[in-house]
DNA sequence: ATCTAAGCGAGACGGTACGTCACGTCTTGGG
DNA sequence: CCCAAGACGTGACGTACCGTCTCGCTTAGAT
């Protein structure tokens, strides 16, 4: 079975596959299918057979290109966010870091929010699509403010003995554990305040973290 | 058809229910059946054909308590874990703050700990019993956390100007991040590290916060 | 188990039950449950759990009086359908005979005659209450046919040397045929022209049989 | 949703269907199920689900050839039955009639007589496969007898001035109402005393009718 | 005036079958 | 060798009734 996944591989081993390539338009069909049952229903309603259905598509084809309905669902959603970085901006990596927070806090209020959460606690741990998803939809940001991070203690505005990995633990973490708890609102207002104090601990002595 | 949840309320309404009273020895069977499934399998094991069947009961049976598979699974939770609350041991509040979060990381490092994930990543957001699951597997911790924060700032361990409902955003979502992301280990040493940053930032000036 | 049918026995076996005697109400709202049901829908839709229900009676009582669906739509017929004799009127016996076919047709052409035809073909054959049913429907018109033919032996229209038995079969089956095979209509030129086609054969000599 | 039914439509229309072909051995191997479970238990003994297992066969298979469980049953007999035409043998068409009769008799004297009416009195009126079930077994041997009918007219031993329609209603009908009713048996002296009844209303005058 | 047996409504129980949905595999003809 | 179409065996879904049972409450004849 080649079920070759579609990720591009190196150019050299292009060893020229024989018969009939694979249909590009079908690909894209697919993905856009599963997009829309994602906004209608969320993971549950991305099916196979729905998909397969509604791109117009025979499902032997679908199965060519992804093992189950959650990889497609992934896929659709990884290939639908752009992922744009946060570049560290006019007035510091600060500022940067928090207007991250909040665009995050902004997705993640909207249904598509759960339905991220979801997958990430459905995929298995392992698969190569599931680590790509992983990758984009937390570990991207985190490295984007990992970088920002780093300026700042470069900086100077905070000090540098402490374990950054912990660190964007504290300030990534929250996210999800309001999202999977709904205890308390998940907005704006409650990134500020989240990063205000993660950074309270971790300001150098001469700087105090400026506020906005 | 009153598909009553098995919940108890308010003792004020127990209108004596008419008819042949549901059977304790039924409602436990279908526990316990769900109870090993979820072991075996996980989340995904437990349908509600194969409940019954293991439990030796019909169907519509298992019907009549819950509305759906998933209900079963976190009913079977819930059920199941004592929820033992971490009392304000003897040496101090924070010590036995650090002992819960310790506790927390070896329970979720298991399997049941994305299980419990994943149900809580499932579950309609607004049934009576997605409500006690929540609360009983998320806020009850977060609420034995909050009186031993109580209890450092009464002790002037830690200051008091701080907001408590962020504070242990921080000490508990970090937990469920790791979960879901899974890019680092979920240990005691990562519960240590995690508490000392929180405590840093929350630290009253006359004391240092200690570790263990 | 009691379980009596609701036939009445000889006088001399009343033993006087001991306890709550049965509630004729109950009888009777049951009745008229399963009348209402067979109207819609036919024998399908009178289930012992539907009857109970629209008769605001508990199941079990059901079961008391019926042992099942069959038998309470079969008896819901029976009390329905007075079954008035078709006496032998003015100008003789087989003018009687013909509005009696008549009359059958135009009941058997209702939805209620597949009923009749589906519980006849459906039931026990030795059941108490499928020989009522049948007799009713069946062999009372068909006593009452055999005296009319009687009638017309003695008057000497037709003659006395054929098998009434036969007679009677060739007047009535078709009816049913009919029903069953759905070939051709079931009404009152079909009953008149099958009338006259049997008499002609069991005409005497000196007779003609008079046609309407 | 096609769910076409296996009778073969006009040649004409054969628009060659797409994807994978019914598989005839399933086909098979289910009316060959239903067949064995008709045999014993009747037609109440012939459910979907038993169906489908004793054919090693999958539920939504069986309903994509029929729609329930009575459409089944009505195949399998279908298939089953050979229905060889009775053809006017040496003797004349009278004999043949005779001897059809008897057959049929035989036929409804056994328990799959009252299946096969009890299929007919539960059908759905206007079903294709309805339609060809009561064309099998009923009216294709009304039609050879009419054929043998309409031959001893030929012969001269009927007269010409009767309504054959009515005649074969009163030759079939009998059958179906002594099965329906039981008040008599069903066998061959009856069906010969019943044929020698019909007959003598029809008798031309020249000729007498012939008894075995 | 109780006692007590049976009927009553309600409704839960273990079952069986229903008809549907999606799964993942396969087998067609055609490009 | 890919494509669409769609049938296949499998298995779970959630529902409808089945016929039995256990409740607490009449009801009314027997004590």
């Amino acid at each position: 079975m080649p079920r070759t996944p579609p990720v591009k591989l190196a150019p050299g081993d292009e060893s020229r596959p024989r018969g009939r390539p694979r249909d590009e338009g079908a690909r894209l069909a697919i993905l856009r299918a599963a997009r829309d049952m994602l906004e209608r229903g969320g993971v549950a309603a991305v099916t196979m057979e729905g998909v397969a259905q509604r791109a117009g598509v025979g499902k032997p084809t679908v199965y060519r290109h992804w093992p189950n309905a959650l990889a497609v669902a992934m896929a659709a959603l990884l290939e639908d966010a752009p992922a744009e970085a946060e570049s560290r901006a006019s007035r510091g990596a600060l500022p940067a870091l928090r207007r991250q927070l909040r665009q995050i806090a902004t997705l993640f209020a909207t249904p598509m929010g759960r339905s991220v959460t979801m997958m990430l606690a459905s995929a298995d741990q392992e698969t190569e699509l599931s680590k790509a998803f992983r990758n984009h939809f937390i570990l991207a940001r985190r490295t984007d403010g990992k970088a920002l991070l780093a300026a700042a203690v470069a900086d100077g505005v905070l000090r540098a003995d402490f374990d950054v990995e912990v660190a964007l633990d504290m300030i990534y973490g929250p996210l999800f554990y309001r999202l999977l708890a709904g205890h308390a609102r998940l907005d704006a207002a409650f990134t500020d305040a989240l990063l205000d104090h993660v950074l309270a601990g971790l300001a150098s002595r001469r700087a105090r973290v400026a506020k906005p």
